[in-house]
DNA sequence: ATTGACCCTCACGCTACGTGATACTCTATA
DNA sequence: TATAGAGTATCACGTAGCGTGAGGGTCAAT
């Protein structure tokens, strides 16, 4: 689909689709010789997700970050939309409320205080930025991943023995307790060898555990080393976290 | 009440209202000598129309025009907007049923066309502010009058157009009674824009309208413009050829 | 008399496009 | 086959609605 079609579809400008591609967050699978864009399938539910998320209050520029997550999951990005639309639904009927006690609080029928003259208003923070956050945008992953990318291919061969070592060696122990000593040794020597990527927090760290588990990309990847590492690490990775703070 | 207390009130903030001073949309009726700006209740129940007209995203400029306008009234303001929020949790409502069949979509229990993976967005144009315009502004009524004798010269493309611009139009008051003015106003326009075409009768022309309900291609088709429209529609086409025999 | 929370006014920065200007491409029709 | 008309492209500047300091007064409490 050329650009004009895409918009008449969807409700946007043409103008709007070009920025999309200025910066990056909606680059058309192919383009023609003569430079036109071309919307495939996929561009078209990549730009569902966009205006979801859009509709929702959220900047661009963090939803790219979302969507280029490596843990973003459709599936619960959906769910977490749906979650979100269905809070803006009670605001906006709050907010039906309030005009219909402000009616009748101008006909001299009832009182109305302050604060009830803004309800449903408040839109001082997003409220699910930070659910967004927690779930995908952990600053942490993004920096490690950004020092991956900056690595030459031999560094992160170098890189990719290194942590492989470490999987193989929990994975020996993983039908041990994950609190047990050997484990925290070994989840330890984790945590360290992450640090010397990105600072990651023991928060930051506790959730990246969760993450092996949520995100199946990761568990597959994981427990190629053996079956349950994923859950054993989560586990372990939480115990290590909670007895440091 | 000093900026910040307002600001926490409503949940802006204290920018917001320095430059809602600076362009003129609100500037508190008293200040300190010390420049501080005090808010008063009219000042408030001034910042709660603005806030809900910006919900409603209206451009400042056009709220400013609009409250200021002489014959701005606000009991129809409210009521207004009353039904323009609840035209916006229609289109909320219209938005989670799109995730739904989204996520059914993608677990390949349904199919989904492009345009049904997009209903609910059409950000494309705001109808509420040809309605705010027609209520307060100042070009009025010969607009449609103009847009009816264009028609006339010109091609099919544009004839289409202008009757979905006539539904959009129907659509936006179709939560008012079908037997107000302005419901048989826009009713009437309808009328004589079929007239341009063939030659309805008053009869015939209650009877399409019990067709938008009964054949539920045309309901579908209708509908698409607003929740309701097609009844709405039918129940305002009857008043208007019953009032006229 | 001092601190800390709040207030003021510039004034530049930022996001998400809108709006031309200028030029190429594609398709339908005379 | 030439020509018009509708669509597309890339600059590049403009705009709206604030955010974010900088630099400096104000006010009540300690």
């Amino acid at each position: 689909m050329k650009v004009k079609e895409v918009a008449d579809l969807v409700g946007i400008s043409v103008r709007t689709l070009h920025h999309y591609d200025d910066i990056g967050l909606l680059t058309p699978e192919q383009t023609t010789e003569s430079g036109y864009r071309i919307y495939s399938e996929m561009d078209l539910e990549r730009l569902q997700q966009i205006l979801f998320f859009k509709e929702l209050d959220f900047p661009l520029k963090k939803i790219k970050e979302i969507i280029d997550s490596p843990s973003f999951n459709q599936a619960e990005a959906l769910e977490m939309q749906r979650n979100m639309l269905l809070d803006k639904r009670d605001r906006v009927d709050t907010m039906i409320r309030t005009i219909d006690k402000t009616i009748k609080y101008k006909q001299g029928e009832i009182v109305m205080s302050n604060k009830e003259k803004f309800d449903g208003f408040d839109f001082s923070h997003n409220p699910y930025e930070q659910e967004a956050r927690e779930r995908w945008g952990d600053k942490a992953v993004d920096e490690s991943n950004a020092k991956m990318n900056r690595m030459t291919n031999e560094e992160k061969k170098e890189f990719e023995e290194t942590f492989h070592a470490i999987y193989r060696e929990l994975a020996v122990v993983r039908h041990e307790d994950p609190a047990s000593e050997i484990a925290q040794k070994r989840i330890g020597e984790w945590f360290e060898f992450l640090n010397q990527m990105g600072t990651y927090s023991l928060d930051a760290f506790k959730g990246l555990g969760q993450m092996y588990v949520d995100d199946e990309r990761f568990t597959k990847n994981i427990d190629q080393f053996g079956n349950g590492l994923a859950i054993f690490m989560r586990d372990a990775m939480a115990v290590y976290a909670d007895k440091r703070k």
